[in-house]
DNA sequence: TACCAGGATATCT
DNA sequence: AGATATCCTGGTA
């Protein structure tokens, strides 16, 4: 069988993966805040097949070929030892896969095979499952909200000293719609290993939980702890708002030439952000300025549709316009009053008058007009009768929610983004 | 008087 | 169900 002649699989079974192989400093899976020793990890877990949740029923041989296109194309954008080390396990599951109920091999292959099999996903989600944790993600990536798609960026580009892009707030539909390309054109210096990552991700999730049945990460959860795997479960603990699979718009599956021009994002395409009296009316031709930097739409994946101009993107044809209307029905109107600022913030030409950074880095901005925000925020959201204190308190909530808070010093009008709401 | 903090409830999507 | 919107009481500068 493939997989056994192999050289660069696993040496003893014994011994889990031993990712401080990597030869640099980015580790090949980020998932997990502390690099895997295989002593330690030997000590720690030791490869016992009893104690995986596995078996042929939960993890089948149609759920063993799922992971393996996300695993080729994980190669593509990466050269790293490791990273193709576990592309290859994968992959000669899948193609040994369907050998294995032909041909029935001895006990010791079967064997082996779920030692493989084993290996690989005990990492990935041992790996997982501490950095969803510790992010607060849910397990399942379908479900990330934009704030989470925010923190798993955040970390992937911390993990991998990349580039923070300047807007990443993105579903993890959104996310999952994106194929390697879109990834490069989003991020061009690591986008590949982005993409790569999020594959990795899904393949562990869907490994467990194929798309037909992951409905929901409390279901998932239930299954890893009889299997064990408990940091599974801890991370379903954040208070993150989780979005419900049927509120994420699907994936843009082979959009990639939505980003074929242009990295940067916005959250409000050009000069959109609020609605003139003159084109409030939805329907409009939309004779606003287009921001240079995103004429091609690549703010259609990291905002809501909603902020978006009434018009329709100059790449984008009418029937992916209608198709994106349909795809966001269930959020149209729902805008974040933490985005609508930010990206009054972002424009200072047009709005330093009203909101302003005071340290960009910090996170602190001041509101320079109560009023004229609070008007501004109104007409965004169709509210005729918002006023500053109706607003503030809206600020108010995002205390709890960990976006923003009083700076340490208090001064009137003055708030704080806090991390990552503040890149 | 304007702003701030936060509880309670209504409304919208 | 989550995110406001609205209304409220009470406090501070």
């Amino acid at each position: 069988m493939t997989c056994l002649q192999n050289p660069i699989i696993f040496h003893d079974f014994n011994y889990p993966i031993d990712y401080s192989m990597n030869n640099s400093n980015q580790r090949w899976n980020s998932l997990s805040p502390e690099p895997h020793s295989g002593t330690e990890s030997t000590a720690s877990t030791p490869f016992v097949k009893s104690e995986f949740p596995f078996d042929d029923e939960l993890f089948g041989i149609d759920q063993i070929n799922k992971p393996l296109q996300y695993n080729r194309r994980f190669s593509k954008g990466s050269t790293d030892l490791v990273k193709n080390e576990i592309e290859e396990n994968i992959l000669n599951f899948n193609v040994t896969s369907s050998e294995y109920h032909q041909h029935q091999d001895g006990p010791q292959e079967h064997q082996q095979i779920d030692i493989y099999r084993d290996l690989i996903l005990r990492h990935l989600i041992q790996d997982i499952s501490t950095t969803c944790a510790k992010l607060g993600l849910p397990t399942d990536p379908y479900i990330w909200t934009e704030e989470h798609g925010a923190r798993w960026i955040s970390e992937m580009c911390q993990q991998f000293n990349l580039k923070l892009p300047r807007h990443y707030f993105a579903s993890g539909r959104m996310l999952l719609g994106m194929n390697q390309k879109d990834f490069e054109c989003f991020l061009p210096e690591g986008g590949d290993t982005l993409y790569a990552q999020l594959q990795v991700w899904k393949t562990a999730f869907e490994s467990y939980h194929p798309p037909a049945t992951s409905q929901s990460s409390t279901t998932m959860t239930a299954a890893i702890i009889g299997g064990g795997e408990k940091q599974w479960a801890s991370s379903q603990t954040n208070n993150m708002a989780a979005a419900t699979v049927a509120d994420i718009p699907p994936p843009f599956n082979g959009a990639g030439s939505r980003f074929s021009h242009h990295h940067q994002a916005s959250f409000f395409p050009g000069n959109t952000v609020l609605p003139s009296p003159s084109n409030s009316d939805t329907s409009s031709n939309g004779s606003h300025d287009i921001n240079d930097d995103d004429v091609c739409g690549l703010s259609s994946y990291f905002q809501h549709p909603n902020f978006s101009s009434s018009s329709s993107p100059p790449c984008t044809n009418s029937s992916e316009v209608d198709d994106d209307d349909r795809v966001y029905s269930r959020h149209q109107g729902t805008v974040h009053l933490w985005q609508f600022i930010r990206e009054l913030l972002d424009q200072p030409k047009q709005y330093s008058a009203c909101v302003r950074w005071v340290d960009r880095n910090e996170g602190t901005f001041k509101i320079e007009s109560s009023l004229l925000l609070a008007r501004y925020w109104g007409q965004r959201k169709n509210r005729s009768q918002m006023n500053y204190d109706k607003l503030s308190r809206s600020l108010r909530q995002y205390y709890k929610k960990g976006i923003i808070q009083k700076p340490e010093k208090k001064q009137r009008l003055v708030y704080k983004f806090l991390p990552p709401y503040n890149m």
